[in-house]
DNA sequence: TATGAATGAGAGTTCATTCAT
DNA sequence: GATGAATGAACTCTCATTCAT
């Protein structure tokens, strides 16, 4: 809206691919830096028809969040819940969680960063966050249960909190990985990941 | 004539004092949101001053940033050094790491989440990231082998990286209470991550 | 998507309907702030529905205007022409014209103010205002000369001035009353009024 | 800021001719549509610069409007209280009031208009405008009560009560003669308002 | 060294209006 | 005829930053 007018491709009037698109640029500029005008340039939908399709600013932030952790979940899950075995899906879930070497991963994570920051701000959001978190545990929990009626795993305490610990492994050491040192690379991470599981599902050393 | 003027308590020109209210305004609007106005609003210090004496927004922010994981650090690591036996070093970090209900530790809380975000985006910070998760995972590190040494630990694998997942595990524990479902409340999180934390470092049901 | 579905209250299809819940809003909010969405809002009569029937924003406004102050003029005549003494019929257009007290007199005055104020821009208006400032006029200017007639009144001048001047009084004590300082209330006003009323009409002290 | 950069005329940076300029714009406009922009054209100040010297565009309206009426009732003021005859005095007070032919005239009267407006909508402007209205009315109740004691009046009522008329005739007549039909010139309305005020003020005809 | 004044550069938002159905 | 969708145009306001003192 400078001079130059905002014409490049055409428009893109599908909520689903601009909420992708916005993602895109969002994740590259940080979500803090996510404007209006950037998603404009980037889908040549004018600014206007923006706000007009996802209202504020801030509604545009939380969909795109929503929208991305969504889809995240479920291409997680979906790889997951095609293992039969427990452990596999044990580690299933943890090689896809940490592993953020090549740039779509990382991009995920990204998202996650942002999503908990901003869920840890914003009580709309946080209700939504909520329910991913529940989902997401589940997702191990379920792996558990199963491992330990196969009797594969041997576990202490209730499976929820087993379960939560999984998912706190995988968490964490992502992040490490993420802005951690340079010592813990992906491939040491899970490895790490790998055996502590083992551990807390009582499971001796392969 | 912006339309109050900024004053209201006396000057404070302390650097040291100043970063620490920056910090106060940032965690509470979020560090995307750390003005200038707001910062000399909360100090009494000008605008310009503040500029004068911290230079770019940016710069401002990194150093906010900066002195709080370090003054967080140094905290926990006073705590923990403190304790002579191995496990009670584990058992405070991971009670002093995940415990979020006083408003106090929310506040570290939301200011990690910041450092993180805002690490894995700015290079600048990324290298000073790297050493505090590195002096992070020490303070573990150093227990885990105190604790092997005096046999009260059977580990696998190298014990760098059992650190690195017990310090993933408090962390990774600390979003689900604090981003995730209210199902997962600091007191059952801690519960969870001492049971995870035993096994992990080869110690039996208590 | 705006945000909220102009939605609320059955479509009010009738013109003249829909013109007198568009007055409300715009005497509510001020004529300068009359936004389509309002009226929308207000009628639950979509905007391009609402611009279908009254075009541009500026015919609108008029319309509301012109209307308004129609209604307002049957009304005070109504209410003068039922008297038949020359002088209650004075009374009755000074009582009329000055007590805002309750709300609905104020919002007549508002409507009042806002027109005289546009008919000073809007040469289309001001055309229109001539002729109702000509029957305003003349209405008081029958009691005038009936009075005269009947021997009641004594005055100096054409009747068209001496209406002029009664009609002057009348609106120049409200604007005192409404924009002016609390000294004077309409009540004060009132028998200001009718004090020099008596005195251009060459009546006694009663 | 379209992209012709705003340049013309050297910055006046001066408050009192900014408002002068602002005051120029907003009559020959209408005050609802006085935007920075336009101000910022007609003074070369940028907008940015005009809104940290003014703040909102409120205030600047607010601002706008109580310096004109207040150089335009010191101006009448001037006028009135440099005639020793009290009668002279309310003549003259008369003549300046109605007489709109003129340029100048017409471009006060606009802005009592939208003053008279704006206060009966804005309470801040309201307290004001109280002011103002008392100190208009005092101008002439000073002279009302120099002439009672002169012996050259003689009136019913408060002195505050005649002067309340007295600017009712001269605010109303001005009034019909700016927004009302072509047979109320300004020549016509003085005559009828002179003929009142003798009227009211116990005068005889001349 | 420290600070007030001034300003450029956006960004979000609102709104009338156009257009296709 | 009536209406929802889409959009261009403006405008206000915020804020970091520069500059002169």
């Amino acid at each position: 809206m400078t001079d130059v007018k905002r014409k490049g491709r055409p428009p893109a009037h599908d909520r689903e691919e601009l909420l992708r698109q916005a993602r895109a640029v969002a994740v590259e500029r940080g979500f803090d830096a996510l404007r209006f005008g950037d998603v404009a340039d980037a889908t040549g939908v004018p600014v206007s028809s923006l706000q007009y399709a996802f209202g504020t600013r801030d509604d545009l932030v939380r969909e795109v969040l929503r929208a991305g952790v969504a889809e995240e979940l479920a291409r997680l899950r979906a790889a997951v819940e095609c293992e039969v075995d427990p452990w596999t899906r044990i580690e299933t879930f943890i090689r896809l969680g940490i592993s953020i070497d090549d740039d779509e991963r990382r991009e995920g994570w990204l998202l996650w960063m942002e999503y908990w920051r901003a869920a840890s701000r914003d009580s709309a959001l946080r209700e939504d966050s909520s329910g991913v978190a529940r989902g997401w545990r589940l997702l191990v929990r379920r792996a558990v249960d199963d491992g330990v009626t196969a009797g594969d795993f041997a576990i202490d305490g209730p499976s929820e909190e087993v379960a939560a610990s999984l998912v706190a492994l995988v968490d964490g050491l992502s992040l490490q990985v993420e802005v951690g040192d340079n010592r813990m690379r992906s491939a040491r991470a899970t490895r790490a990941a790998m055996r502590s599981a083992r551990k807390i599902l009582g499971m001796g050393s392969p």
